[in-house]
DNA sequence: TCGGTTTACTAAATCGGTTTTGTAATCTTA
DNA sequence: TAAGATTACAAAACCGATTTAGTAAACCGA
């Protein structure tokens, strides 16, 4: 490779390595290097264009500066949204690994079969976040004996004991969309729910929150106003005691509602109101123009990378476990409650 | 952090490092070790749960199986379309560096001020990739004096000497959707180009294909197809000599202009043909069913990389560039011509 | 039985830094 | 003015591997 090391610096100064090392690192102080010999070394750095080996500084210090992310290969989720998860996720996570003294993040594939912590523990890294799938629990996570080193999972609040975690507050959300329509009137409010992610995690939580805030607020839900296809939402408000507004689990499912109520004829919002759930990002790119809840990716990357930084230095994991607040966005879908009854 | 080196595996099995590395390395042949102490090494490494260190090995090595990733932070284009092209690249490129014998890849941020090379030659990674921006030059291809270190530019076909590439075929892209357009019978034929990205490199290689594929057909390309606003397009198409189809630059235009059409009663494909460029991801959630030319992301970043491979395998950088191929994605915006004439 | 080869390892050098320890020379201060 | 402190460096150890060179013992043919 041909590479100019210390060495050369030092020949070229005429002092030792170390003197090199001490001036380069600024510890000339400590080391009662004299002006003359410091501007030597500093102007042969300069003249041979000296850059220290990062590898080398590494052995030494057994520290490199650097986490991983595992990139899990991509899963029958909706491909749109999960690749603008990621492309937000990965590059608010690789701003905010900088932002907390990592010098780099290193991208490891998910190895499909038995994955193996031990991989990711050959002093590479410090660290290691996780993305993980609402669905079902990462294999990282599932066999995983004792934390042997510091990790966070992000986007779910499920981890072993000693792993950290950032989500976002799917539970809180729901109750800011359910707290919104209340202050609209509503008060029969159905929610759409996935048609496919039965085990999605993220829209329990999300229906949790929907029922939490409309009991608390003395409403009894009813069952059927849970479903999980448009038309049976279609059938509810068409039905003998009609909701006035739905909470969709996502977007997706919100847009996919407001464009078949608007094609049967039903005005939305002015006969029915909708929320959803996440903020697509481009979703000004749609036609439809949903009110919604915002789901806070960069946040969580950024809160997910704080964890991790926090963990290596030795707080206690639970210390370590974040949930990201929502907020509302009001946009179109949602209006007064209609005074029919 | 209290790992086991391999000194601790000698230890146990009670022989020296050298025959560790040698063992553990499937080198024994090469170096006569006996059966025996083969088992009772391995046992060891075992019993202690011995993971070599990596950071020691690349070090001695001199290479660290690592390319480098540099993400951009965002700039103002369009969020959505960035987020999933960058998801998509990181994903694909993460994939494809496995593939390629690099264990990793890492993620560096672009430095906002002067890139400084050497921030990358320290000794970490082997190559680097450079997603690009199509409207203006890489900071880091701009001020390159000589290739120190192997670099790919992504998403762009004009990188400086030593420098390779992998990019989408915008140009030939363009000819194939105009081809598609002549084989159903249109022969007027606009450009819709956008309305911002003036100098967006992508685009000008676009409206090329687009006017070689006409001219070839020995149509001569009237100056007023070309076209930046979706009302001129209107105009033109309400002119007195209309056109009858429109290649838009990409498929955010194209969608823009078939939702406009049909508002004002302009039935697409019916009375007009429309054709656009990208295949947007998740274009199935959007309203409008654009027949367009499909923009290979993954392909590319696996050229990107493959190319990069290359480089650092000592290969001239003019064997390492690399122009994707597109092809025709036929949806429901594109017809034969009417015959009003 | 003696030099040469093979067997089975070990010692030491190496990668390129950082850090600890060592050592002359000069400067203080009692 | 001699002991101690300070100045200004250099030598060597170290990080944890890999690799080259070295060595002792067994074997082997003449």
């Amino acid at each position: 490779m041909l590479v100019t090391t210390m060495m050369h610096v030092a020949q070229k100064a005429g002092v030792s390595k170390s003197t090199v090392s001490q001036v380069l690192n600024g510890r000339a102080k400590d080391f009662n290097i004299s002006n003359a010999t410091i501007e030597r070394v500093n102007q042969a750095a300069l003249d041979l264009g000296y850059v220290p080996n990062t590898v080398a500084r590494n052995l030494r210090a057994q520290r490199t500066g650097q986490i991983g992310v595992v990139v899990a290969a991509l899963t029958d989720m909706e491909q749109s949204l999960q690749l603008t998860f990621d492309g937000a996720w990965l590059l608010g996570m690789s701003t905010a690994a900088r932002q907390h003294g990592f010098t780099s993040a290193l991208l490891l594939e998910q190895p499909e079969s038995e994955p193996n912590l031990n991989l990711y523990y050959d002093g590479r890294i410090e660290g290691l976040l996780l993305r993980c799938d609402p669905r079902h629990p990462h294999p990282l996570l599932a066999n995983l004996t004792p934390a042997r080193i510091p990790m966070v999972a992000v986007w779910t609040q499920e981890a072993p004991i000693g792993i950290g975690y950032a989500d976002v507050d799917h539970f809180g959300g729901a109750e800011i969309a359910i707290h919104h329509l209340l202050e609209l009137g509503h008060q029969k409010i159905a929610f759409l729910d996935s048609d496919s992610d039965e085990n999605n995690n993220h829209f329990r939580l999300r229906y949790n929150g929907y029922k939490e805030a409309l009991e608390e607020a003395g409403i009894r839900v009813k069952t059927n106003w849970h479903q999980r296809s448009v038309s049976a939402i279609l059938e509810l408000i068409r039905g003998k005691t009609p909701v006035t507004a739905v909470f969709a689990a996502n977007d997706v499912r919100g847009v996919e509602l407001v464009r078949e109520l608007t094609r049967v004829g039903i005005r939305v919002p002015e006969d029915i109101s909708v929320i959803g759930f996440d903020n697509i990002i481009g979703a000004a790119f749609l036609d439809v123009e949903l009110t919604t809840i915002h789901h806070p990716i960069r946040e969580m990357a950024l809160e997910a990378v704080k964890n991790l930084a926090d963990l290596i230095q030795g707080k206690p994991y639970q210390d370590c476990r974040s949930i990201v607040p929502t907020y509302l966005v009001k946009r179109k879908t949602c209006a007064p409650v209609k005074k029919l009854k």
